[in-house]
RNA sequence: UGGGUUAUAGUGUAAUGGUAGCACUACAGAUUUUGAUUCUGUCCGUCUAGGUUCGAAUCCUAGUAACCCAACCA
């Protein structure tokens, strides 16, 4: 029957906790903070927090880490919403820390109250020296044993607007001397007179994430609330917050985050990248955010299957950027329709053709029946391919070439004779014969070629723009480089074709379609394009075994 | 030289003391009106050294390496 597909870590978690009754169903999150948009590795948290959810019956929030005011924009709250749409999940509610303001004040009013919490005068400067490193403990705060009625007074002026930023803190007493730098009195609120994209004014102390995560967590109910490695410190003031405000126990688990080959994948690089302009926008398609992403063509089902095939673990990873293009074919190879482009025209003229004469063909859209069929025109001119020509064939080249046969794709055989050359010594018309017998479908000529090429026809063809796409960075792992990433940006990431030749049923194509343009690759309709300017981006390339044999 | 986390083919991920499996990549072949797809096959692995055991990727001991932690960021 179905072989049982092993669990990963947190499903062996869930699993435990479910059968020994621990919760009646659980409750994940999808916590960003909309600070930029979202990227690939975003995906794959999305789609285990949902997965989990949907695999075990339960529900996910969508929840906006928004403590921060300074960093944080509408903007980008709009495209996490439409980012996680697009990837097919549907959260049960939409919830923002900010939300929550008021109950977490309230929860530090407790913890001063318990005499656990103080507020400090010291600067910045002094709060880090006192903090002591990694192998030294820290110091107490000459502020630390200030009376509980004090600390109230002062937290209370606080978040009156009595100070300015940076005057004051509050900080959670715990243990200077712990070996957990987290616990070494961690700060809880700050001072920040900005502006926030919810509350507005209303606040000009803000929690930190230590007060704001859990907190959020603990009141929605999260049952698992999963983060990323380098949040493992972070747990043990995770739990001394749910133990000393008695909230619900909310648990944390954390897991390697996604790395891939040839790209960054964090909030502030790419930023940079597009503040700096080396992109053209957040959804520029070399980027790995899901906006750009969807604008290169990917599908939400080949980024959920990428994300499924890469699993979930514990240790450092760094995924090879061709099993997402795996997924991606894979997927489009199902979807896209069939369709003739030239990239590279050069002409290709039938000299026994009739002069003016049109024929209408029927070509398929898809590898079987369901795909249904077309109609193309063929005519005495047409485009072809120039990297379909070589002017001494090589071995094993099954294209065209002086005396070679080659089949034009759902049309006929041609056999080249001749070609003229420009005063520049490039090809700039090839002449060839066809063979009347041996139209696509009622081949009667018994001729047998190894080779198939595209193309279109010179009188119907539409020009089109077409754009292509490589890896954004030369190097397997910029991040790891010497030196400031961006020195090892592609200089080609990005190749416009403007003179490229696509067949007429492109006419009406529309933002969102897949085609595959065969031989060429996969390529979708961008939203730059117009109805007098039709403008293509290549989602993938297909596999090329002859490129592969050219190289040795 | 403090604490934490992790080590399985090139990459990622399984095996929960009992035949080291799967996917991608790479390579070879078959089919093909896309040098695509599809199909078949091949190469390649348990961080090191000891130990326990009939039997160890798994348990024990000692090493080694990588990553994370000293933001009024998340």
């Amino acid at each position: 029957m179905s072989e049982e597909k092993s669990l990963n870590f947190i499903e062996e978690i869930i699993e435990t906790d479910l059968a020994a009754g621990q919760y009646k169903s659980i409750l994940t999150r999808f916590p960003p903070e909309p600070n930029g948009y979202l990227h690939i590795g975003h995906a794959k948290s999305i789609c285990l927090n949902f997965g989990l959810a949907i695999k075990y019956g339960g529900k996910t929030n969508l929840r906006f880490d928004d403590t921060n005011p300074a960093k944080e924009e509408t903007e980008y709250v709009d495209s996490i919403k439409e980012d996680v749409k697009w990837l097919g999940f549907n959260w049960s509610n939409e919830l923002y820390a900010s939300d929550y303001f008021d109950q977490i004040y309230s929860f530090a009013v407790t913890l001063i109250k318990n005499g656990l919490a103080y507020v400090d005068d010291s600067t910045a400067d002094q709060i880090a020296a006192l903090k002591g490193s990694p192998t030294e403990p820290g110091t107490n705060s000459p502020f630390r044993d200030r009376s509980i009625d004090e600390n109230l007074t002062q937290f209370a002026a606080m978040k009156a607007g009595a100070y300015k930023d940076g005057e004051k803190v509050l900080r959670v007493k715990i243990d200077m001397a712990a070996n957990n730098m987290h616990m070494r009195d961690p700060i809880i609120y700050r001072i920040k007179h900005a502006h926030h994209h919810r509350t507005g004014d209303q606040w000009c102390i803000y929690p930190m994430y230590d007060f704001a995560h859990g907190q959020s967590d603990s009141i929605e109910n999260i049952t698992h609330s999963i983060c990323t490695l380098e949040f493992i410190p972070h747990r043990e003031l995770y739990e001394w917050f749910i133990n000393q405000l008695e909230i619900f126990p909310s648990k944390q688990y954390e897991f390697a985050r996604l790395n891939m080959t040839y790209t960054v994948m964090s909030k502030r690089k790419l930023l940079q990248l597009v503040t700096e302009g080396h992109v053209q926008s957040w959804d520029d398609p070399r980027m790995p955010t899901i906006s750009g992403m969807k604008r290169r063509g990917y599908t939400p089902e080949s980024i959920r299957n990428f994300c499924e095939r890469i699993g979930i673990a514990k240790r450092e990873n760094l995924i090879d950027v061709s099993l997402l293009e795996f997924c991606v074919r894979e997927d489009l190879n199902l979807k896209a329709k069939r369709v003739m482009a030239v990239l590279d025209p050069v002409k290709l003229v039938i000299t026994n053709y009739p002069e003016g004469q049109t024929e209408e063909l029927i070509s398929e859209n898809g590898p079987d029946e369901s795909y249904g069929n077309r109609k193309i025109q063929f005519s005495k001119e047409l485009w072809i391919e120039r990297e379909d020509f070589m002017e001494e064939a090589a071995k094993k080249w099954f294209r065209l070439a002086p005396g070679a046969l080659v089949r034009l794709k759902s049309a006929y055989i041609v056999q080249c004779n001749d070609f003229l050359k420009d005063t520049a010594g490039n090809i700039s018309e090839i002449h060839a014969t066809y063979i009347p017998e041996s139209k696509s479908g009622s081949d009667t000529s018994e001729i047998k070629v190894k080779g198939t090429i595209h193309w279109v026809s010179v009188l119907h063809a539409m020009q089109a723009e077409i754009r292509l796409y490589d890896r954004l960075f030369n190097v397997e792992n910029p991040s790891q480089e010497e030196g400031d990433f961006k020195e090892y940006i592609n200089p080609d990431s990005l190749q416009i074709i403007s003179q490229a030749f696509v067949e007429t049923s492109l006419i009406n194509s529309e933002v969102g379609n897949h085609f595959q343009f065969i031989r060429k690759g996969y390529f979708c309709l961008d939203k730059e394009s117009t109805k007098d300017k039709l403008v293509f981006n290549r989602t993938v390339s297909l596999k090329d075994a002859w490129a592969k044999e050219v190289k040795k």
